[in-house]
RNA sequence: GCGCCCGUAGCUCAGUGGAUAGAGCAACUGGCUACGAACCAGUAGGUCGGAGGUUCGACUCCUUCCGGGCGCACCA
């Protein structure tokens, strides 16, 4: 709604301004005041002109005045400052429209492909990985289509590398450490799930053993190395032992992923798998482009002899006959693939051109939708899933690097658009406070304990496993549910801590911006009160609970809303503050997708339940003798509780029944 | 060496070139016979890492320096 007044006094004034001083301003801004006292919009337009117009700022502002106090829905407009123009809404028809609903719409054409999770199978997934898999879950359910906004249309994959040398040191520990065969590895998976353990939290210490193993005998090493080079060779080529209890357990260590993402709502529809980009030949058809472009290019002379290369992004122009031995080496003089050429062809089968299509097949089903994985042959009928319009990569910022190497890949190839519309959704990387280390039971020596924080680590088995992090989160929050409510069922009181422990642990990946490094504290994660997901969820309980005391339906109340005249109780701040900071719903969304940055929202779900609980605290709605006033208040109660859910929503938190 | 990120209250973090730099936590004061306090009100707490510059105006842009982190492999 708020987006709404804005883009009418936006284009009100461009048109005045083309109107009298033949001036285009492409943007304006108007910008929310520090205090409703200032009115609800703040236009600082009176600076920016007053050098085109060679006049004072205060002067200009004189001459907007009486004009932007004709467009419709404003109240009044005020000049500030030195030339700041306030303007001030009228309340309460701004109120009825939102109360009716009205907002901007948000979305627009195009496939939108998201990427996130992406975590190698063969281990448990840690605090880490949340961090990914919450942000593109988030980013995912901000953009998509749904009940309040057309959206995008948008997929949702996460990449399995199943064939990687994580893979290979899993298989290795199986086999050498463990001794098991083909037929071992299978009565061993079924023998977990009997006594119900985790794979996944068997492999990471597996994981953890083999990555020592390797370097524990000087005089070994090599040999061992070895051994793990030929295990990976053997799980690339396929239809060996080797490649089926790769396999066996990779697919394994997946279903447990996303038994684990399904915990916190987080779904996905595809699941691209490295053994297909490899068995159909994707890189083959990519190498073939980029020679025929001349982007991929055989090195003759310098360090990089032999190998096939790639100029980086922004390399300077070689003079004749001159070596760019920075270049990016995609194939190694032995004729294998690196890492960011498999990666260039993958891109290329997002963006469809590629000319090659994986197979698929169902994989998981869940309640809303089915999630494919990609196979050699497939069954048909499947959905589409390449030809995106544009991509968002949800992958931490040490893949900066390789990640600008693939968009440089496109770029050169000739799709400059398709480079354009690929975003690299970064974030810094989670770390642990030594005081968390510790209370998970690693020892540290000094230099550690005096760091702020240690890198997490799978390959030391170093992190806090997600399961056992959301574990914590909902018993904490199920202690709190067991002292508030003992007369509530059982199966209630697990419903409500389960919401409130996915709530709080979404909140606490979400409020910090993408760029922050997260040093993970339990005492921090654990804590309900404040900045928090059950601070938000909680005023919405509260907003609920009105309704539910006082025995009358939201959208009654809104209707008898609609035929009052509220202008005298929204001229109260505290009242009307509810509704305003509710009208900035679509805008903040706006906001959030163009950022690309969750936390937009995240930090305003808990300026509209602040907002709330303050208004809650003013005024006892059931109380109120009023019948007009009351009947506005029940309004205020629904409309924000109405907002917080919606927003909460985008998060990916669920509001419990009661808190 | 080159590139990227960070430095804001005791701690953790917000802060699209614009008004007196804001929250949460911790500390201290106060508020439940209420729509249940997972809440609210208040007090205290700042050379926005340092120095220059651009601008009517800089936490924000530029330069430089100082701290901290990450990335730059014929590892994946």
């Amino acid at each position: 709604m708020y987006r709404i007044l804005q883009q009418g006094i936006q284009s009100r004034i461009q048109s005045l301004l083309a109107e009298r001083y033949q001036i285009e301003l492409p943007s304006l801004v108007v910008e929310l005041p520090p205090k409703l006292e200032f009115g609800e919009m703040a236009l600082p337009v009176a600076f920016e002109l007053a050098k085109r117009l060679k006049k004072a700022p205060r002067a200009i502002a004189q001459e907007l005045q009486p004009l932007l106090a004709e467009i419709p829905g404003v109240a009044s407009v005020e000049i500030a400052g030195a030339g700041y123009l306030n303007v001030k809404l009228d309340r309460a028809a701004t109120a009825q429209r939102l109360a009716a609903g009205e907002h901007a719409t948000v979305g627009g054409e195009g496939f939108r492909l998201i990427e996130h999770t992406s975590i190698n199978p063969n281990k448990a997934a840690h605090v880490g990985h949340l961090r990914n898999a919450i942000l593109g879950d988030t980013f995912a359910r901000m953009v998509r289509p749904d009940a309040w906004k057309p959206g995008y249309a948008t997929g949702v994959q996460n990449y399995i590398d199943n064939t990687g040398v994580q893979v290979a040191d899993i298989v290795v520990a199986v086999t050498v450490l463990e001794g098991m065969t083909l037929e071992g590895v299978r009565g061993w998976i079924a023998n977990l799930a009997e006594r119900e353990q985790r794979l996944d939290y068997a492999c990471w210490d597996l994981y953890a053993r083999v990555s020592q193993w390797y370097d524990a005998e000087p005089e070994k090493v090599a040999e061992r190395k070895k051994l793990r080079l030929d295990t990976l060779h053997a799980i690339e080529a396929g239809g060996n032992d080797t490649a089926a209890i790769a396999e066996l357990i990779a697919t394994g260590v997946l279903r447990r992923h996303l038994e684990t993402m399904e915990r916190l709502g987080i779904e996905y529809d595809f699941l691209p798998r490295e053994s297909e980009i490899l068995h159909l030949h994707f890189w083959e058809h990519a190498r073939k482009l980029m020679v025929e472009k001349g982007v991929l290019y055989k090195e003759t002379a310098g360090k990089n002899a032999g190998a096939w290369v790639m100029r980086r992004a922004g390399a300077p122009a070689l003079a004749e006959g001159e070596v760019d031995e920075d270049a990016k080496i995609l194939i190694r003089s032995n004729g294998t693939v690196t890492y960011v050429g498999k990666d260039i062809a993958y891109h290329l089968w997002k963006f469809g051109l590629l000319g090659l299509d994986f197979g698929y097949a169902k994989f998981r089903e869940y309640l809303s939708h089915t999630c494919w994985v990609s196979t050699t042959e497939g069954e048909e009928p499947h959905p589409s899933f390449g030809h995106a319009d544009a991509i968002y990569n949800v992958i931490d910022s040490r893949q900066d690097d390789p990640q600008t190497q693939v968009k440089e890949a496109l770029r050169a190839l000739g799709y400059v658009e398709a480079a354009e519309k690929y975003t690299h959704l970064n974030y810094a990387f989670v770390a642990l406070t030594p005081r968390t280390a510790e209370e998970l039971g690693y020892t540290l020596s000094e230099e550690d304990k005096a760091k702020q924080y240690l890198e997490v680590s799978g390959r030391k088995g170093f992190g806090v496993k997600a399961d056992d992090l959301i574990d914590r989160m909902i018993g904490a929050a199920r202690e709190e549910v067991e002292k508030r409510h003992p007369e509530l069922e059982s199966a209630e009181r697990a419903a409500i801590a389960e919401a409130i422990g996915v709530g709080a642990l979404r909140y606490f990946m979400l409020r910090f911006t993408r760029n922050t490094l997260i040093a993970f504290d339990f005492r921090d994660a654990l804590s309900f009160e404040g900045e928090t997901g059950p601070y938000a969820q909680y005023a919405a309980v509260r907003a609920a609970n009105i309704f539910r005391k006082a025995g009358v339906e939201e959208d009654a109340v809104l209707r008898e809303f609609a035929a009052l005249d509220a202008s005298a109780v929204l001229a109260e701040d505290s009242v009307w503050e509810v509704w305003l900071a509710c009208s900035r719903l679509s805008h903040v969304l706006e906001q959030g997708i163009a950022q690309a940055e969750p936390a937009v929202l995240a930090k305003y779900a808990f300026v509209l339940a602040q907002g709330f609980n303050n208004f809650y605290h003013r005024h006892h709605v059931l109380n109120e003798p009023d019948a007009t006033k009351k009947t506005v208040l029940l309004a205020t109660a629904a409309v924000a509780r109405r907002s917080l859910v919606q927003l909460l929503a985008w998060l990916g938190i669920s509001v419990p029944s009661a808190m």
